[in-house]
DNA sequence: TGTACATCAGTGAACGCGCGTTCACTGATGTAC
DNA sequence: TGTACATCAGTGAACGCGCGTTCACTGATGTAC
């Protein structure tokens, strides 16, 4: 092949269909959250005849997924930057800290940021309610979740959180930042401007982290029997 | 008028079409959530024309709001059995502390155990990313934010909680046991079992309101100057 | 008590729309000999 | 180096569908006199 997906573009064969369909996929997720993500409207996009997705996707299922593991990707590197960002303290627990405080800032951070992006990468991993196929990836191979599980790590080792605290620790920082996310953009706090959404986030982010590392240690004692979790 | 809703029901006048629309969008929601409210189907589950829905509501969006408005009101009713289950301590601190917490687990039991109202209830305030008209009821008048409050003043006034870390507990609290909720349901624990659902909420719960109770209290000091919390 | 009439709450048919998917096809690519 | 041919990656037209909403209407209700 001679320059297939070379300079120009727009050939019989495009090149690179997949990868250009996909990327047309994120820039609309981005204005319109995954329900834009009409097969339809990103071969239009793409300047391309609807079922040539058929070429490199099942169905549309298979390139909303696409689109959501690239968007998951976009938020694990954003939380990236604001890590190494927050990582200059030389002190290791303190920066430990410092880190996973700046891993949970940019979770919320980048779901007010790209609420579209954010939104179509919680595109949940098999449906929901209606059908229900298998679910293609493994549960927890999401890059923000192995970020979070290593920052997590990292705050064990430094000695910032007792080993005994350390299981499911990723479980309750995760629910926090997700759930103020989600407050944030589909819930009561929706009209929330800059100042108490940058207010909130640090909030819940501290309490998140004093709740792992100080367990059991505030309030009353706990009951001795466990309390029922389904109705 | 005579009998005009009564027994035999199918007249020509409905006699409350407006409540048996909500009723069976509820119905509706429950096995489909809120995608599946739409306003020929609902009407057509009462067993009436299309456009009989526009003698009561001004377009679909407001036949959703009326059914995720009920469904709130259906999630505090569950909060409000749990919390009274677990307040028979004699202890006021205790006391409030299980409310609070069954409270929490209560959220997410309803979660569980009915996941197309619960996602019914949560449709935002005001659609999402496209149009965005104002928003309808007052940002935080719904009954289960009603009840997190109460349960929280009830907890400082019993001394389970220092009225210094009072302020914004609630969206905290709200923030853990929402984003717990959706990573059950739409999030990668969504194929956990009841065994791990239950103890993930024990937990999270614990942790969330560990947090608020002892805030400040756990892990290395704080950074002077706030993290940004926008990208 | 009886009738006229305004009001209300439904019907029935149609509108335009965009969707995901399937079919039979053709233009381009690249490899074998 | 040149040609035949299998394979691949697109096209173009059509399918059936269900949606929200609008229009002009009619059947039922209940009130005024």
């Amino acid at each position: 092949m001679e320059a297939t997906m070379a300079t120009e573009g727009r050939r019989y064969h495009h090149g690179n269909l997949r990868e250009a369909l996909v990327e047309a996929g994120l820039v609309l997720a981005r204005a319109g959250g995954p329900d834009a993500l009409g097969l339809r409207e990103v071969t239009r996009a793409v300047g391309v005849t609807p079922n040539a997705a058929y070429r490199h996707f099942t169905d549309r299922a298979a390139l909303v997924l696409a689109v959501a593991l690239r968007a998951q990707e976009r938020l694990a590197a954003a939380m990236v930057v604001r890590m190494d960002e927050a990582g200059r303290e030389p002190e290791p627990a303190r920066r430990a800290y410092l880190r996973l405080r700046a891993l949970g800032l940019a979770y919320v951070g980048f779901a007010m940021a790209e609420p579209g992006l954010f939104q179509a990468a919680f595109v949940r991993q098999g449906e929901s309610l209606d059908g229900g196929e298998p679910n293609p990836p493994s549960p927890s191979a999401a890059p923000p979740y192995q970020l979070l599980v290593t920052a997590l790590d990292d705050l064990v080792a430094a000695g910032g959180l007792p080993p005994q605290h350390r299981a499911d620790a990723e479980w309750a920082c995760w629910s926090a930042v997700h759930g103020l996310s989600d407050l944030l953009l589909r819930g009561p706090l929706h009209l929330s401007d800059a100042a108490t959404v940058e207010h909130l986030a640090g909030y819940v982010v501290d309490r998140a982290i004093d709740g792992v590392v100080a367990a059991g240690a505030g309030g009353p004692a706990k009951p001795s029997t466990p309390e029922r979790a389904t109705s």
